[in-house]
DNA sequence: CTACCGGAACTTTTT
DNA sequence: GTTCCGGTAG
């Protein structure tokens, strides 16, 4: 199947470039050569897609683009910065291998050059290259180019939790939390706006499709939702959807879309599977005609549409660009053959499904294996020991990985792991940011940074013993009117005979670090902790604890050159609740992976664990409504098994002794999930765990190891035209 | 207006 | 077990 390059290219065998291009397949090849209009590459699981992409990059780096020209879009930082990373790894490579410039290898002058004398720092792409997610790339443009559109580029970004709190506020101001009828809760409130926003679906739509059963509260979630807007415009806070919306809000601005057209010559797209309308539109508008567009995904692995994700973005792009290329990866290269009829025979069973065939020159290994467990303590004990045995046998832990459907659902491995001193790191599920101190905390930097966000204030605000909402909010409009400085707190009594001291601490403190010169973040952060550690200890138990966790994040800011930046990134992008706050990693550090299996997604390992495989977990009996939301929850599962290269385990407790809902010592029989067919079930070997458990008694412990220029685009326009929708 | 208590409803995945 | 809501005491 791989032959020499075709004829026509302009890089030749022999030549370090050429050297590069023969480590491709031919499929492979052609996407990487391709010039010109729309791509789509469609990559099944482990058919080195993030290979492709790399190699793409780098060649057109390499033959004389100019990096900081080359838009990469992904779904997380650690996607980009591993992307980044091998396009780094490539194109060194092709730097050792170049003493001199090389004649045959095509190109201009630029990338002679570029290869022989620019200084090595120069040329690290990952620098230069803009790397990152939608939400992240958004962020820099708008902080460039937003005051085009009379967006203050010093905003700051609501989390989904401050959000959801904002949201909550109004529902209560609105009058709409007293209602004889049950109003919908914040979290779903939002849900139904984001969904609108991101969907491009009008209220109407979105309720009668996705929440049927708030029919009723169309008219005051209108209301809502208008509120809702006016209020982040006031204080000059961006939700997650306005990154995006803004962002499509500038390119329709003609004047602030030629100032972003320019700034790129080449737009990849990786995860386009997972990509929503709006996400759609904006990279139609960043790339007209689709020129220069490369998107790259599956469409057997799409399990973001609870985030209003739509798989109609893969499937109808080439009739949305006509003169798409369309490549189609089919040869993989992570798993076994036995490993892969397995996960083939699962994606079987789909009721709608497009058609690739999976192969593989990976011929010998082990079949996947079936292990019913009598309860979820046979189960832990059962991964145990194998991540154990297969590290015993040279696997290092950080090679395996133990994937499920909840976050919830890992807690008994947790607990288990940490009492015999197996380091693990965790992704996905509740985040350190989120919990309460660290909020807290933030909350303080975010006012800092924008006096009007209200969801900061008032969170700091309360804090005060003997402050509530009501003073909150006061306090708050008082800041806002003085055009938000601090001082016009200074001249307020305290709010409560409880707070006096208290009051004045915060007013001088937050003089302090919102003045012009507040010092480094990281003794801004000190600064903070000295004044909110008494107020911790009197709200909440576990106060060293919690100390502690404000101690790591003083020490993780001291990362960031300034606090925009480290507010940006952490509401962006912030950091796993275990590990990545525990100090600078040591090189031999060793950790078995913990995830959820929408964080695996794009990642492998050579082994992988699937616990909790029973119905009611996979498909989350959350999710058995429509048979939509069936048919995703059987790509997660499929994603989940094709993370696996030589060995996967699927793992269900067979009995239950609290199944999620309440009513406590109920206990269950769980069943395999249905997504293991019949069919499928005889390309498992079905081993019961008390095969290997039986068999080898129990194991030791182990040791630890400028405003509104444009042509009359505004955030207002952006605003009203969003408000249509409602 | 805040602080606190009891009952009721809810409980996934994430930028 | 958690968060949310309404009632009541200070």
């Amino acid at each position: 199947m791989d032959g020499a390059p075709k004829g026509g290219e302009r890089a030749t065998l022999g030549t370090p470039i050429g050297a590069m291009l023969a480590e491709l397949n031919d499929r492979q090849r052609q996407a990487v050569l391709h010039e010109g209009g729309p791509l789509l590459i469609v990559a099944g699981a482990g058919t080195g897609k993030t290979a492709t992409l790399a190699h793409r990059v780098a060649y057109k780096i390499a033959t004389g683009a100019d990096p900081g020209r080359i838009l990469l879009l992904t779904f997380t930082r650690r996607a980009a910065g591993e992307m980044l990373r091998r396009v780094d790894g490539i194109l060194r490579r092709l730097e050792t291998e170049t003493r001199r410039p090389v004649p045959g290898a095509a190109v201009g002058a630029s990338a002679d050059k570029r290869l022989s004398d620019a200084p090595a720092t120069d040329r690290a792409a990952s620098g230069k290259v803009w790397g990152g997610t939608f939400h992240a790339t958004a962020t820099r443009l708008l902080r460039l180019h937003g005051r085009t559109i009379g967006l203050d580029p010093s905003f700051t970004i609501l989390d989904r939790g401050d959000a959801e709190d904002l949201m909550g506020v109004l529902r209560t101001e609105l009058g709409l939390s007293k209602n004889d009828r049950r109003f919908p809760l914040k979290g779903t409130c939002m849900d139904i706006y984001s969904r609108c926003v991101n969907a491009r679906e009008t209220v109407e739509e979105t309720v009668e499709n996705h929440f049927p059963w708030c029919r009723g509260e169309i008219e005051d979630l209108r209301r809502l939702f208008s509120a809702y807007v006016d209020h982040k415009g006031e204080q000059s806070v961006l939700d997650y959807d306005d990154l995006l919306l803004f962002w499509h809000g500038l390119l329709t601005d003609s004047r602030a879309a030629r100032s972003v057209h320019a700034r790129f010559d080449l737009v990849l797209v990786d995860e386009y599977q997972d990509t929503n309308r709006l996400q759609a539109e904006i990279l139609q508008m960043l790339c007209p005609g689709g020129v220069n567009l490369t998107a790259v995904g599956d469409d057997a692995q799409a399990i973001y549409s609870f985030r209003a994700a739509t798989v109609r973005n893969i499937l109808d792009f080439p009739q949305q660009l006509p003169d798409t290329t369309v490549v189609t990866l089919e040869r993989n290269y992570r798993s076994t053959q036995p490993i892969l009829d397995a996960t083939n025979e699962v994606m079987a069973g789909a009721s709608e499904r497009h058609a690739k065939d999976l192969w593989t020159e990976r011929r010998e290994g082990d079949k996947p294996r079936l292990t019913p467990c009598e309860d979820e303590n046979e189960q832990t004990e059962f991964i145990i020991r194998t991540v154990l045995d297969h590290r015993e046998a040279g696997l290092a832990l950080r090679r395996q990985a133990v994937l499920f459907r909840a976050s919830h659902h890992s807690l008994a491995l947790e607990l288990e792991l940490a009492r015999r001193n197996i380091p693990f790191r965790k992704y996905g599920g509740l985040r350190f940011v989120e919990t309460a101190h660290v909020k807290d905390l933030m909350a303080f930097l975010r006012l800092a940074e924008n006096p009007r966000d209200l969801m900061a204030g008032t969170r700091v605000l309360m804090l005060l013993p003997g402050v509530g909402p009501k003073k909150a909010r006061a306090l708050m409009d008082r800041l806002g009117a003085a055009p938000a400085r601090f001082a016009a707190w200074s001249d307020c009594p305290a709010p409560s005979a409880a707070s006096a001291e208290a009051w004045n601490g915060l007013v001088s403190l937050m003089a302090d670090i919102a003045s012009r010169d507040p010092g480094d973040l990281a003794s801004q952060i000190k600064r903070i902790r000295l004044f909110y550690t008494p107020l911790l200890q009197r709200l909440y138990d576990n106060a060293r604890a919690r100390v502690m966790d404000l101690e790591q994040l003083e020490w993780l800011a001291a990362r960031f050159p300034d606090r925009a930046r480290f507010l940006a990134e952490i509401a962006l992008d912030p950091p796993a609740y275990t590990e990545d706050l525990a100090g600078p990693p040591l090189l031999d550090e060793d950790f078995l992976i913990l995830s959820t299996m929408h964080s695996a997604k794009g990642l492998e390992w050579d082994v992988v664990f699937v616990i909790h495989a029973a119905d009611g977990n996979i498909p989350s009996d959350m999710a058995t409504g429509r048979l939509e939301e069936i048919e995703e929850e059987r790509r997660l599962f499929y994603v989940a098994l094709t993370r696996a290269k030589d060995w996967l385990y699927v793992c269900y407790p067979v009995r239950y002794y609290s199944r999620p809902r309440s009513f406590s010592d109920a206990h269950g029989y769980a069943q395999l999930t249905r997504f293991v067919s019949d069919r499928a079930l005889r390309l498992f070997d079905l081993q019961p765990a008390s095969a290997t458990l039986g068999s080898n008694g129990p194991s030791a412990p182990t040791p630890g190891d400028t405003a509104g220029q444009g042509d009359g685009v505004t955030t207002e326009d952006i605003r009203r035209r969003l408000k249509d929708l409602f």
